[in-house]
DNA sequence: GGACGCTGTTGCGCGCAGCGCAACCTGGTT
DNA sequence: AACCAGGTTGCGCTGCGCGCAACAGCGTCC
């Protein structure tokens, strides 16, 4: 592990919540004015990141190709984006795609109704493992070697009334999960937010995906969004059908 | 200057044009196998990239996120997407948007028809200075010592018949824009493209952005491009007037 | 006009992080 | 069973990235 890549990693995470000055990205990294220049620096010669006339620096658009290259490169994109398209026209709700990368659980696809309140979750951040309705039903349908890995660890950390805050709390739900197919976000994370979740299939039947309705409680409970299980799981299952699966 | 950060960036670079082994990043590269294991590590952790069931590093979907972010902070993006959209319908060639950032002239925008055949330019690339109609387009109108720091070091690799291949050779054609008010690329990278580019001025006058229209010269000629000059321009100073310059 | 504070920049000495290497493991091929 | 290529790991060494001090520039206050 690098550390100074990670630094410069976490530069564009930390910019990518809003532009800053080379001090702020120092105060927010704990390093040193001089540190903050090089990363910055570095990363503006890739085009990653540039500096305003203000001074601030800002996210670059190197990213936009390199996004773009990206979206090329992966194989499911179109293909699930159009399932994910149409359930959230079916629905109205926003519409996520969970995946498991590299032994992390990261959104890499979202379709958000065109409103103006948008919900919070940034393509290809990690996925938080005891709240969400995508962690936990791609969770529930691993082998426990493999859910005891990702959950390795993990704090429980309590965000709402109704969060999760343990080990043993997360797998009695997953045994919950898989009962009943589906996976809930029961305002876990966010009070006002509720979500449901299925598994995707890949083609030897191994869950590496899932699906989730997110919606603001005041516009649709957790159990309104159940009325829409049908929908969430045709759409699942569609896309399981782009990756081999055949039931 | 970060040598790693760098060397960060270059696996992006390298991944953006296909995936590929840790192997053939590290042959890449020019590193040992364990440096390039090291740096892949490094970027996946943060999902920057990612590893394929067959063994071969991809993109990965934070990308996607970050170049939202991007556009997001990208004050012009939406503005001046809309301009070029328009452009685009109202003459079929592909639309490019470039800017001077950071030292360096790059395409940060890019609007192509529905066609199969795409034009390769990635968004966030830097552009060839003494063969893109954008970049003669934003050169043209610096001051002398700026267009002389932009163009140190600058190597006039002949693609073309028709490539410039001095700075002499430039600056006479830069004259010649400066003149007729726009630039053009007359097959002088590939020579089956064409294009034409017209400065887009800011708040102040300055230029620091342009415009173009590009299509295979089979479709239509640098002459049949400058038909649509005056659709050009106007989009050029509709982008100017989101700017807020004031003719 | 001078003092002050803050931010950005530069050059440098130093400590350690990142390097390549060797050895090992795994899987595929012969 | 032997071989090869690619991936992985641990380690010693050195080149790099660090923070620091000093400086420059700008804005504010008196």
């Amino acid at each position: 592990m690098s550390h100074s890549v990670a630094r410069a990693v976490a530069v564009l995470e930390l910019l990518s919540t809003g532009p800053g000055t080379q001090s702020a990205v120092a105060a927010a990294l704990g390093v040193h004015r001089s540190t903050a220049l090089r990363l910055l620096e570095s990363l503006s010669e890739g085009g990653l990141v540039r500096r305003g006339d203000d001074q601030r620096y800002y996210l670059g658009s190197r990213l936009n190709g390199l996004a773009a290259a990206a979206a090329d490169q992966f194989e499911l994109g179109a293909a699930a984006h159009r399932h994910l398209a149409a359930l959230q026209r079916a629905t109205g709700a926003t519409v996520h795609l969970g995946a498991l990368e590299n032994r992390v659980i990261r959104y890499v696809d979202k379709v958000e109704p065109a409103r103006s309140v948008r919900l919070y979750s940034q393509i290809g951040a990690p996925v938080i493992l005891h709240t969400a309705g995508i962690s936990k039903a791609i969770l529930a349908f691993q082998h426990p070697e493999v859910a005891a890995e990702l959950l390795a660890g993990h704090v429980y950390e309590r965000f709402t009334a109704t969060t999760l805050t343990s080990r043993a709390e997360l797998d009695a739900e997953l045994a919950r999960v898989r009962g009943r197919g589906f996976a809930v976000d029961d305002s876990e994370h966010e009070s006002f937010i509720g979500c449901i979740a299925v598994p995707v299939r890949g083609h030897d039947g191994s869950v590496s995906c899932a699906v989730s309705l997110t919606e603001l409680t005041a516009r649709a409970t957790v159990a309104a969004l159940e009325s829409h299980l049908g929908r969430l799981t045709e759409a699942a299952d569609a896309i399981a059908k782009e990756l081999g699966w055949k039931p």
